[in-house]
DNA sequence: CTTTGCAAG
DNA sequence: CTTGTAAAG
């Protein structure tokens, strides 16, 4: 692992500094605990992180690069950078992103037939052992939506898990779809510890959304969904955030864009860090960078002992 | 008709007023002559005008409006104005517009049922005796393009002519619509003078365009195009503007947005006011407004003293 | 509300 | 290059 610059420990300001910080909530609604100081870099058991993992659901790689996402992440400066939704993939990946000096290991997927739609990135500022495209099913492999980094001492996916859709018109794919991703990170947990990076597209209980009543038949926070998520954990996962944090409220990802509904903190806990059980003793971290724009989702971090 | 104010006299400047007034042309292409000073406001035989008439092909009305094109519309304070391609129409109107107090009487064409395509208004101080839509030809009047309004001394027609597309794809099209279009023309003619205002799309001489080596197989350019267009003039209408200039060059009234033809003045001249040629007498003006920005056409003006 | 690709100009 | 659209979120 590279040596830590002073700059990059404060990773807490990284926001700040890029002078994207947003107008304060005018409830004040998004709490500090989880975004504001310098991270936890030691584990429970007083490691310092030897991994710094971020993930972050661009929508759109070309009209977030616009933004200026990528100056945020090379403050940031994780080892692993994870992409959901970049709606571009392989030639369309714009240069600079392409050119990344730090994270020069980088491997894309998309859809076959469908430009502009769903899409992730994994990159990386070491060389993996291997990668691979997929979970290894034909009918959930067809969309761009799973990378698996292999590393000495873990397995980094960036998934970007099936939105149920307006009217759940796609609960029931979701729902394969849950249990065909279960298996696989199951078989993967078999081999090495795993750590799941992305838009899971589900918040777990009432605490990671703002309206939970309203939202019980929304994509997302239906029952269904929900399950899914509690059997992963079940499979021998832990929430990385939850299990740090289990009663802080307010804490989310998403807003979004309709109505004003960030200002308002009016959002969705739906990325995750996700890691195997067996990790919990390497967690130092696991941050929401709640301020961060660029994008309806907001970046998370995710600080690892190995 | 009403009395002019003395800032309505001078619309000579009221691009300027708007300050909307471009960078000048690194070439200085654009000549002074038909835009800079007064209007000619009476004909050779004295006359002072009576009626204005503004056309424009406002390529997109919401987007326009965005642009600030209403205001500059208020400071011209023409009597009728005619707008092409709107690409809305009826209720998609913005209310801004729908609720011009210079202008109360509107009527808009739009295509079937093709939203955001075509579309063409005609609205007016005062109301007209009688409005028609289309051309009265089946296979001619599903795209919202024609609307005439009938005033006591004589027809206005408000059109925008079917483009012949990339390729010449729709070319023959056209050539169909020409024949139609001039049969329409010379019925309204045979009643009372006519007054067409609009896109034509078509750039009649070499004169009416930057590039017309380039572009002799170019949609608006071609030999069938252009005989259309002479074949117009034949049945009994004059060209207002290159009657009035007959060798002024440099003179367009549309830049492609590709490539900062506007800036370079690489244009065409396929925005006009076609007059019955009786109406000669009647002509005071007609100007071309180009530096007046809120579209890739700009507007022009007709002067008639009825 | 925003991104994307598309058709059209 | 810009408009408007649709699908998707």
């Amino acid at each position: 692992m590279p040596k830590r610059s002073k700059k990059e420990a404060a990773e807490g300001d990284a926001g700040e500094e890029a002078g994207r910080r947003p107008a304060k909530s005018s409830r004040g609604e998004a709490p500090a605990l989880y975004e504001d100081p310098p991270a936890r870099e030691v584990t429970p058991g007083g490691q310092r992180f030897t991994l710094k993992v971020t993930s972050w659901n661009v929508d759109g790689l070309r009209a977030w690069l616009r933004k200026g996402g990528l100056q945020w992440v090379q403050e940031e400066a994780p080892d692993v950078l994870c992409l959901q939704e970049t709606k571009c993939g392989g030639a369309a990946v714009p240069p600079e992103i392409r050119g990344l000096p730090e994270l020069p290991h980088q491997f894309w997927a998309s859809p076959e037939g469908r430009p502009g739609y769903s899409g992730v990135g994994l990159l990386a500022r070491h060389e993996p052992l291997s990668v691979t495209y997929g979970i290894g099913e034909e009918e959930h492999d067809r969309e761009g939506r799973v990378v698996t980094a292999e590393f000495p001492a873990l397995f980094v996916v960036a998934a970007y898990v099936p939105n149920a859709g307006r009217g759940l018109v796609r609960l029931e794919y979701r729902q394969r779809w849950d249990v065909a991703f279960r298996s696989y990170l199951a078989r993967l947990d078999a081999q090495k510890p795993v750590a799941l990076c992305g838009d899971l597209n589900v918040a777990h209980a009432e605490i990671d959304l703002r309206h939970p009543r309203a939202n019980r038949r929304s994509a997302g926070f239906t029952a269904e969904e929900r399950e899914g998520f509690g059997a992963l954990l079940e499979a021998g996962f832990l929430d990385s955030f939850r299990h740090l944090y289990p009663s802080v409220p307010h804490a989310y990802t998403f807003w979004t864009y309709l109505g004003g509904a960030r200002d308002r903190n009016v959002g969705w806990r739906l990325d995750y860090f996700v890691i195997s059980r067996r990790l919990e003793g390497a967690l130092c971290d696991s941050k929401i960078r709640s301020r961060v724009l660029g994008s309806d989702h907001c970046p998370i971090t995710l600080y690892l002992a190995l």
